[in-house]
DNA sequence: TTGCTCCTCACGTCACGTGAGGTGGC
DNA sequence: TTGCTCCTCACGTCACGTGAGGTGGC
């Protein structure tokens, strides 16, 4: 007997229709145009875990209360991606100046406060969230 | 008689529609929709800049090649916007990282190039463009 | 007048979501 | 057996693109 509930953060098909007020065509449909992509059991049976649900959201949001079409949501799950991409290689620029500067100040015997106040200077990076459609 | 091009850039709907071969509703429809907004004349009669034109482009290869609809289109302007600023941002924080270590080496009596080189360590950023649909 | 512009209304087509119908495994 | 799963096929609805029809200004 099939439990709705597989594991921790595996859900089928059933309690993910319930849990979100879809049609469970509907996510077989994401599935087969590549927005979803769930793992699936011995048995073949689709197993969504907690990724697979906030990656839903996503969609739903951009479906339901933005009308974005599935070839538009597509493509910008893409650029979600390559945002948060940039947004890691800008942090991991931002540390390593910052720690290549306080080394620099070590070296030279000054103490790196004097350093980092310039480099803490706001760096405004927006994760992706969408406005309703006008 | 109004002519078919007004000053540097200037287009009118008709000749807009026969460069891309749009139909010239779908040209008030996009606007109407705001994803183009472009400026008008005293008599009302739109007038497309190259500015308008480049962002049309960007429209119709979302919306003929990729099959994107007008509400994801919309969404995919807004990203892209936010991933110019993104860009913008980094290219001047990488500017001013490596003014200030110029100015901080010069004073200290040492060479710039020491500093530099580890500072021009390869900053991706990726330019939006998208994939054909599968 | 001609040839453009503006607008609104309406229709055909297609994508999306949903339902039916039949299958198979725990 | 029951209640889920899988799949394919088909239909209703709506958005998008296009066309018609009537207006007005250079």
């Amino acid at each position: 007997m099939p439990t709705k509930r597989k594991s921790k953060g595996a859900y089928m098909i059933s309690a993910v229709a319930e849990m979100y007020d879809i049609h469970p065509q509907t996510l077989r449909l994401y599935e087969r145009e590549g927005l979803l992509k769930p793992s699936r059991t011995e048995g073949n049976t689709r197993l969504y875990t907690d990724e697979d649900l906030e990656r839903l959201e996503f969609i739903l949001n951009l479906a339901r209360d933005l009308g974005v079409n599935i070839a538009g949501i597509a493509i910008i799950l893409q650029m979600r991606e390559r945002m948060e991409e940039m947004n890691r290689q800008m942090q991991d620029f931002v540390e390593y100046v910052r720690s290549e500067m306080i080394s620099r100040m070590q070296h030279m015997g000054q103490p790196p406060g004097a350093a980092m106040v310039p480099l803490r200077r706001p760096v405004v990076v927006v994760p992706p969230e969408q406005k309703a459609r006008q």
